[in-house]
DNA sequence: TATACAATGTAGCGGTCGCTACAGATTCGG
DNA sequence: CCGAATCTGTAGCGACCGCTACATTGTATA
């Protein structure tokens, strides 16, 4: 019950690609042993349920995405908010980025219901979600900067809601009617 | 296999009040069949398969909030967008309205990878919405107005996967952002 | 009253689920 | 080289899944 961390390193790494591919609907632990080449016997000797298995990888995506997030957008200058969501959204509609969307919008639905561990994990990726629009957002006043963050985060989390669905024409024209308000402000 | 409409009719309603309370995660058959007072055998004498009743279900639990919607703000008389939104948003935090707002987020998230009948409803529904704001949008120009309602939109369901997470303030400040922002326009 | 059909109970099939018991293999410090 | 610790395979438990076969009851009509 003590294992190696660099062998639970790239065992989590495996679980965690195949998480983001697949989806919170192909996490049974048969699916993820396979996907990771492995048992399930063995997932349940480097996590003690399949609780603390999927909040490990989730973790550790969220992390990922934050990271690709950071480095895709510095955190030193500035935009202003139009020019802010027209980066974001540009980001989140890259193929690599998609699948961490559809991922955040099954976690967010499950922690709607009060679900762990998503509940908690969905909140502290919200929560970094907004810390890192308003850190690169060019507005003095911190309240408005603050909801402005929120604003943003709202609408973005509500297009990678909306863009699977039929032509995905409903996102698009949601992110550049808020483009053509903010920049009109 | 010719079951009694009525029947069929009071049964769906017991299954729908059941999945909107309860949400995705809660329909097995045996889980349905309990909630509504009958056996998993009997659901399928009254449904092909749990696809079929999943799909009647849920494009009645559609169509009940639809007709919701509509009562709430009559289609006759258009709002500017600011008023319109905080219209929109007082009914989607009321209590009755919640449940549905849930049922959606899961029902858009698992849309998102592909499931049927998951995808088709919810492309029905998001279309749904945007016809019922652009309807009640005073707004000349007709481009114009369908851009401004897929924003209402998109922020309407940005808000409600984030509303349930945390202190549900990042889902009131970005209401509040837009409001602002639209009524200055 | 006989017959046709709707409605329902009982029982179980083959499958997947999370998880565990137990034993054998591998590796590495003394 | 031995023993301890890490690692892994095999096998299965009990629960739940969607779904079906089969028999039986209720009911309405001819």
């Amino acid at each position: 019950m003590a294992p190696n961390p660099e062998k639970r390193e790239a065992l989590e790494a495996r679980l965690a690609a195949h998480v983001l591919a697949h989806g919170l609907g192909q996490t049974s632990l048969r699916q993820l042993a396979a996907a990771a080449g492995t048992s399930d016997r063995m997932l349940l000797y480097y996590y003690a349920d399949k609780a603390a298995l999927l909040g490990a990888v989730l973790t550790r995506l969220a992390a990922d995405m934050a990271n690709g997030l950071a480095a895709a957008l510095p955190a030193g200058d500035r935009l202003p908010a139009a020019d802010l969501l027209a980066r974001v959204g540009a980001l989140a509609a890259q193929p690599g980025f998609r699948p961490y969307m559809s991922l955040w919008a099954e976690i967010a639905a499950e922690a709607g219901r009060g679900a762990q561990p998503f509940a908690m994990i969905a909140t502290t990726i919200a929560g970094g979600f907004v810390y890192w629009v308003d850190e690169r957002l060019a507005e003095p006043d911190p309240v408005r900067r603050r909801d402005l963050a929120a604003l943003l985060i709202a609408v973005i989390d509500g297009a990678a809601l909306l863009a699977p669905l039929g032509d995905g024409a409903i996102a698009t024209r949601a992110m550049g009617a808020l483009q053509g308000l903010l920049a009109a402000s």
